[in-house]
DNA sequence: CAAACTGATACTAAAATTCTATCAGTTTAA
DNA sequence: TTAAACTGATAGAATTTTAGTATCAGTTTG
């Protein structure tokens, strides 16, 4: 039942760390990797998901590298969570290999949809800025 | 963001199989398999966990087999999460191989917690009888 | 006794996750 | 004008998890 993988967890702790050092300008993968403890080249990767999604504008060269260009109330874990998990499906209602013939109408699969709603609901609560306040309290 | 694998799934699939061929007397995993179209040995070893559970009750040597002894109003979809999916934390609060040092004050996994008390509720309001009786609607 | 079963468990295969490495290109600054 | 510090992109290796197979010993039935 694990839902936050290493990459929206890094992305999470990324986005946090970011959003407490505002104003900080362009700050390269590898000094983010450090102040982290994670992987950099994997961090690396991680930060050009997060700029393709547009939370992140990145600076080529030296001097360069990433900053927060959203406000860190606007992303919600919901956000992360579907960036990173391409297939938000709990359960993959197969048969062996081949999509079980009940597929519409198992019951099963119907009551598992509407949880994915609620748990979704959950996560879109949930901002990088509401973690910081939290943090503050 | 998979909650049920096919352990879990193939479980609830064949405690509502068994449910519905209720009075059926002991029936083989081999026959079960076959019914379910399911991988037979990896159907053994389900029907062991749920021996062990006791929701089943076996019958060794030739016309042996398993038989259901609960009420399917009384397994939940949360029983069986939690019997084949030993480790019900959403995130794992690691960095690199050891324990998240933040573990205990950190915010995102105080939020998570939450949620996955939310999602346990809701997979505890399911139960094998449920499931039929939506069938049957 | 043979056939049809379970119990237990070791093993293999496949898939997903996590991490590493590399190479081409860009910018800075000595 | 060149080395150093960076990004972009992507291949691929290592690790872990999930899924499925195979086997052997023991039990019951006919």
């Amino acid at each position: 039942m694990k839902i936050f993988h290493k990459d929206s967890d890094y992305a999470v702790r990324l986005l946090v760390h970011l959003a407490l050092r505002e104003g900080s300008g362009f700050v390269s993968a590898t000094k983010l990797a450090g102040e982290l403890d994670l992987p950099p080249n994997y961090l690396r990767r991680i930060c050009s998901a997060l700029i393709k999604a547009e939370y992140l504008e990145t600076c080529e060269g030296a001097k360069g590298g990433v900053r927060l260009i959203v406000s860190p109330g606007d992303v919600t874990l919901l956000d992360l969570l579907e960036l990173f998990h391409s297939t938000p499906e709990l359960s993959e209602c197969t048969i062996r290999k081949k999509h079980c013939p009940h597929r519409k109408t198992c019951v099963l699969r119907k009551r598992i949809l509407g949880i994915e709603k609620v748990i979704a609901r959950e996560f879109e609560a949930i901002t990088i800025q509401s973690l910081i306040d939290d943090m503050k309290k």
